[in-house]
DNA sequence: TATGAATGAGGCTTCATTCAT
DNA sequence: AATGAATGAAGCCTCATTCAT
């Protein structure tokens, strides 16, 4: 992602996201940049300079599993089988945001983003997500009304809903697929 | 609610509460007890007279729709059509969430209460759902395998999906509806 | 003038002022309100209740010699040796913004203030002198085109150079009554 | 002005400089090193090696203007009208002055100098001023006891007030010029 | 009981300066 | 000679809570 720097600037960065990331998976995911420097073991400017604001490091922090997104949505989009395709989908979209402690559906479901990598990456997940929908609705796996965004939106709810209580993710997922059906 | 309560004080409380309840409204669901006793015109340590902490007031101020859910499942377990009778209990559970910004759904997902009268009235409303769930599983309506439990979660993570787009309230009900069907 | 406060907390309003107050004997116009907090050992929220910015606590602190401005206009103006009331209004104004090390200048000469009373006071301050200058014009004894804004952008000025060497004081007077004069 | 400097380091120089004096005449008369490395678009550590404070790069951007003085002063002191010269003399110093947003006045009323070239730019405008007005002296146009440092002083005072009103810029340089007079 | 002044920890962010590359 | 990343002290301000009145 970020090639052109230095050597120890690269690691400093690199330091910082693996405290910010362990806080995200805490479930911190207002990420408090004076104590990532403090675990870090950096300088608050330095935490500053790489990532001006929260916001910029939770995308950061989250881009990765914003890409697995994307390789997943495009896995998805070439599976024959589009309600199989739309479990999969959705049960490895909640793993992920499971895993960010919410942070990643907050990313997805923003508005605004502070990296324009984030926002590249965000439409191009949407395209893809988009394009499946399209088929499964035509495939009359997924009800005519429900739009990409809605299923966007369901899931940021049913991730909470399992952080409520994980163990029943399947059935949660399960609701979810059968409630989208046409 | 509360007696053997001068009737200065008992004022005071009122104000409070109505106050804490404006801004439950607005959003602002991590109530600031100072802001509120400046608003309310009383000063903080009335306000942590009446309640010890945030979470004494936020229940405080849900009290009124918890009670209103109890009634409304009691309602609800009197319908004929079990399925009309779901659809009524989850679209005007959802209502309350709303109004509430999220706060009367955080007061019925916690485990640990700060009023009794909150464990008392959550317990209440359980044990009348779980019985009308009982119906609705009997009668086919709702799955076997979803529990009460598992429906407070769903509802407390549809009522964010609903928060990312409440135009769409009505469409994600209808999806949780569906999904929970047998 | 501050009437309604507990006497402990007139007691610290004092001790802020009184450290504020050196502060800017010393120099040191722009307020730092941590600092004083140190200073006068009470915590910052204490400062900052009392004076919610730094320029409020200026005014605070040079409100006692803004009201001597006003009196010391008023006695001018009651003088009868016109040339005589402008060079004691003027001498006087100058020893006055000197001992505060340019704060009154600042206040007098700012646009906005913070605390009406200031406002108050100025414009009372500005009527008087007005009117003096206006009665200095018809003596001939200062020219016609000046302004009683002129006179305090010039006094303010005058303050600087007297700064740069305290000594000419009374030169450096002389110099802007006979530049002022018709 | 400074030789033996390799041709990009004088190139980094120049911008370095061209930059501080877009600042200066803004009115940021406290340089932030940082900020104009990057306006710049030179290393942070560049400014520093050709200018180890903010003070030495304040003289340098207004070196240009301190050699302007020089030059006004001897034109002046070669003016027959003495009164004229005078006038001349200092309506162009406030000129200079202005557009440097009061930094020439600031280090023109130093007394410690970071750069030697300042020192000697300053002694040769204080020697030809100083004679100037020997000659207005003489003349009585100036009144005797002003100095050449009375001199400086007031007009450091006078670029203040016109800060506060520019539109009053020759009322004001006319105040001084008459107080002056003998 | 009520008040609200006081506290001060805790969070934020900037920026002058150094120094490894 | 140039770079610019890193530093961290230093300033800012808020707000939950306590406690003297």
């Amino acid at each position: 992602m970020v090639t052109n720097l230095r050597a120890d600037a690269a690691r400093n960065r690199e330091r910082v996201l693996e405290v910010a990331r362990a806080e995200v998976a805490e479930g911190n995911v207002s990420l408090q940049l004076n104590e990532i420097a403090r675990k870090a073991g950096v300088g608050v400017g330095t935490v500053y300079r790489h990532f001006p604001t929260p916001r910029a490091l939770l995308e950061a922090v989250v881009g990765k599993e914003l890409a697995t997104m994307v390789q997943l949505t495009e896995q998805a989009s070439q599976m024959q089988d589009i309600r199989a395709a739309m479990e999969f989908l959705l049960r490895r979209t909640l793993d992920l945001q499971l895993c960010t402690s919410g942070g990643l559906a907050e990313v997805i479901c923003a508005i605004e983003d502070a990296d324009e990598r984030t926002t590249h990456a965000k439409s191009e997940m949407r395209r893809l997500a988009d394009h499946l929908l399209e088929r499964a609705r035509a495939a009359g796996v997924i009800r005519p009304e429900i739009t990409g965004e809605d299923v966007r939106n369901l899931m940021a709810g049913l991730e909470r809903a399992v952080e409520l209580d994980p163990d029943r993710a399947d059935v949660y997922v399960s609701v979810l697929i059968r409630g989208l059906s046409g």
